[in-house]
RNA sequence: GCCCCGUUAGUCUAGCGGUCAGGACACGGCCCUCUCAAGGCUGGGACAGGAGUUCAAUUCUCCUACGGGGCACCA
C-alpha cells in the first residue's frame, strides 16, 4: 500500500492536549509528523485540544511549547504563532463547533440526546452483563420533534449524538494496515457536543483537521478503533477525508501503552537531566522506524533533516516499541562523544545557563558553599533524573532516624502509603508554589504515625538522595514536578519490592567483607609456595 | 465480555518465497589501560505454535496462543 499524496501541499498536525507534563509521546508523533511535512516540502500544525475544561491548564500549554522547541521541532502553525486557519486553540472555537453541529441535526446525521449519566451507565452495566459491547442503546435516537421541543422547553441539558449506521461495515483505509474492517453495530452513536456545549474530541478533531486542510493524520493507534466515527463525520458533511496513518504505541519495559506510572515520560526530566534534545529526536526516530545508508548498512545515528530527507513511513514496524532509557542513554553519550571538547565544554555550560532555574538553585544553594568546588556537589540533585539510593538513604526512607530517640518507624508499607498519597497530591496540584507543595508534603504526613521531621526526611531523601539538602519545598520546586514525581515513584517501586532493605544490606555487608579480607591478606604472612603445591 | 491491531534474541530493528536470518543496545570473555569510561576483537542468544499454498516458507492464507489498544458528556 503506497501512501498517497496528492499535488495539494501536505499539512500534517500534532494535537496535544494541555493536561499534563509535556509527553515524550507528543514528541514521537509531532517528530513524524514534521519529518513528514518536511520530506514533502508541506506545513506542520500544532493545535491544543483543551476541549476538557476540567484538565486543560496554561501551565501546561506552556510546558508543552517549551518541550517541543526544546527537542527542535518547528511548527509552521499554531496557538502561539498563528497562522491563517486560526485559532488553533479548540477552546476557542466554541462557535465553529456548535455551527457545524447544527447542520448535522440539519440533515439528521445527528440528534439531540437527553439521556442522565445514570441512566447511561445502568445501561453499559446492563450490556457488559448480557456480555455485550457497551454502547449507546439510541434511547434519544428517535424521539418526536415535540418531545425534542417539550425537553428543550424544560431547559433540559442535552448532548448531540452522531447518528451511526446500524448495520453494515466501515472500512478504515489505514495507510500502514490497509483495510481495517468495522461491524457498524460495534460502534456508538458517539456524543458529537457536550451538556457544557464544547465538543468532544472527535467533533472538533474532524472539523478542525477539515478546516484546517490536514491532508495525512499520522496519530498514535489508540485511536484507530474511533476512526470508523471520524469517516462517518466526514461522510455526514461531505468533506473528504484524509490519509490516515496510525502509529504505534511506544510502550514500558512490560509492552504496556507508556505510562508515567512506569516510565519518565515528562520531556522536562530528560531535558533537565541531561539528555540532549537531537539524541531524544534520534532516538524517538528508532522506534519503529530505521534507517540505511547506500550500502544497506543499518544507520543509528541521524539529525532530523537526514531523517526527513528520505522519510518512507510505510517502513513503520507496528509492533510497539519499548522506550528503553538504556539506549537513549546510550544514543546520548554517542552525541557527547562526537562532539569536540570545545563543543562540549560548551554545550554543557548552555545547558545549566539556559535552564531558568540557574538563579533560583544558585539561591538555595548559596549559603552551602563555602568554596565554588562546592557548587556542583550541592546542585546536583537539582539536575539529575533518577537517583541512587544507599543503605543510610534507605534507612531515612522508612522513617527511621536511629539517632533520634522519638523516631518512629513507618516501615516500608508506611512510607510506602505516604508517598503514594504525595504522589496523588502533587499531580493533582495546578499552583507549584513551595506553600502549595507544603500544604501537600504535611497533609500527606499527618495522615502517618510518623512526626513532621521523620516525614519530611523521609520526603527528602526520596526527592533529593540525601540526607542534606537545601530548604525541602524550595527544592521541590526547583527540581521540578516532572522529576520529583519519577523519583517518588522510583522510590515507591523500591519500597514494594519486598527485599529493599535485605538486599542494601547484604550489598553493604558483601563490601565490607571485601575489605576486611584485603586488610587480612596484607597482613597476613606470605603464603609459601610448597603448601599449595605439594 | 465484545471489537480492532500486533508477534524476528531481554530490548530496538533488517528481512518484503530460496539469507550461514544481518546490525545495534544490554550481557559474558579477551585486548588496550594507573582507575573508570570509551574503543577494538569475540561469545551466547530470535523467526510464538499448528495447519495449509508452494519445488521452496521468517516472508503468503487460516486457526490457536500470547501481547497491546479501544469500548466516556477524556483526549
Amino acid at each position: 500500500m503506497t501512501i498517497a499524496v496528492s499535488q495539494h501541499p501536505v499539512r500534517v498536525r500534532i494535537a496535544p492536549s494541555p493536561t499534563g507534563d509535556p509527553h515524550v509521546g507528543t514528541a514521537y508523533i509531532g517528530l513524524f509528523c514534521a519529518a513528514f511535512a518536511q520530506r514533502y516540502g508541506g506545513q506542520f500544525i500544532l493545535r491544543l485540544e483543551d476541549t476538557d475544561q476540567k484538565r486543560s491548564t496554561r501551565l501546561s500549554e506552556d510546558a508543552i511549547y517549551r518541550s517541543l522547541r526544546w527537542v527542535g521541532l518547528q511548527w509552521h502553525e499554531g496557538p502561539d504563532i498563528g497562522g491563517p486557519c486560526g485559532p488553533y486553540r479548540q477552546s476557542e472555537r466554541s462557535t465553529i463547533y456548535r455551527q457545524h453541529c447544527e447542520l448535522l441535526l440539519a440533515n439528521h446525521s445527528a440528534y439531540r440526546c437527553f439521556c442522565s449519566a445514570e441512566r447511561l451507565d445502568q445501561v453499559r452495566a446492563d450490556q457488559r452483563s448480557r456480555k455485550e459491547t457497551a454502547r449507546y442503546d439510541g434511547f434519544c435516537r428517535n424521539l418526536s420533534a415535540e418531545q425534542i421541543q417539550q425537553q428543550c422547553d424544560l431547559g433540559q441539558a442535552h448532548v448531540i449524538r452522531l447518528k451511526m449506521p446500524t448495520e453494515g461495515d466501515t472500512v478504515v483505509p489505514d495507510a500502514l494496515r490497509g483495510a481495517v474492517v468495522y461491524d457498524n453495530r460495534q460502534i456508538d452513536d458517539q456524543v458529537l457536543l457536550k451538556s457544557d456545549g464544547l465538543p468532544t474530541y472527535h467533533l472538533a478533531n474532524v472539523v478542525d483537521d477539515h478546516l484546517m486542510g490536514i491532508t495525512h493524520v499520522i496519530r498514535a493507534e489508540e485511536w484507530l478503533n474511533s476512526t470508523p466515527k471520524h469517516l462517518h463525520l466526514y461522510a455526514a458533511f461531505g468533506w473528504q477525508h484524509p490519509v490516515f496513518i496510525h502509529m504505534p504505541l511506544l510502550r514500558n519495559a512490560d509492552k504496556s501503552k507508556i505510562s508515567k506510572r512506569k516510565n519518565p515520560t515528562s520531556l522536562e526530566f530528560y531535558q533537565r537531566c541531561g539528555i540532549l534534545p537531537e539524541a531524544m529526536l534520534n532516538f524517538l526516530g528508532l522506534m519503529g522506524y530505521s534507517r540505511k545508508d547506500e550500502t544497506g548498512a543499518d544507520v543509528e545515528k541521524f539529525t532530523f533533516a537526514e531523517m526527513a530527507a528520505d522519510l518512507d513511513l510505510e517502513r513503520i514496524s507496528l509492533g510497539g516499541p519499548v522506550f528503553d532509557l538504556e539506549k537513549l542513554r546510550w544514543i546520548n553519550g554517542l552525541y557527547l562523544r562526537a562532539f569536540s571538547p570545545e563543543q562540549l565544554a560548551d554545550r554543557a555550560l548552555s545547558w545549566y545557563r539556559e535552564d531558568d532555574r540557574a538563579a533560583t538553585i544558585a539561591a538555595l544553594v548559596q549559603e552551602r558553599v563555602p568554596e565554588l568546588g562546592d557548587f556542583m556537589h550541592h546542585a546536583s540533585p537539582f539536575y539529575r533524573g533518577t537517583l541512587d539510593y544507599g543503605l543510610n538513604a534507605r534507612f531515612l526512607l522508612v522513617g527511621a532516624a536511629a539517632k533520634k530517640k522519638t523516631a518512629v518507624r513507618l516501615g516500608a508499607a508506611g512510607s510506602l502509603a505516604l508517598f503514594e498519597d504525595l504522589i496523588r497530591q502533587l499531580e493533582g496540584l495546578n499552583a507549584w508554589t513551595p506553600s502549595h507543595v507544603e500544604e501537600c508534603v504535611r497533609q500527606a504526613i499527618a495522615t502517618t504515625p510518623a512526626g513532621l521531621g521523620d516525614g519530611m526526611m523521609a520526603v527528602r531523601v526520596a526527592v533529593c538522595g540525601r540526607p542534606a539538602s537545601p530548604p525541602l519545598f524550595e527544592s521541590i520546586i526547583a527540581i521540578g514536578r516532572a522529576t520529583v514525581l519519577v523519583r517518588l515513584r522510583q522510590v515507591c517501586a523500591m519500597l514494594a519490592d519486598s527485599n529493599f532493605m535485605t538486599d542494601a544490606i547484604a550489598a553493604t555487608q558483601r563490601e565490607l567483607d571485601a575489605s576486611r579480607a584485603a586488610l587480612l591478606a596484607a597482613e597476613a604472612p606470605p603464603v609459601t609456595p610448597s603448601s599449595s603445591a605439594p
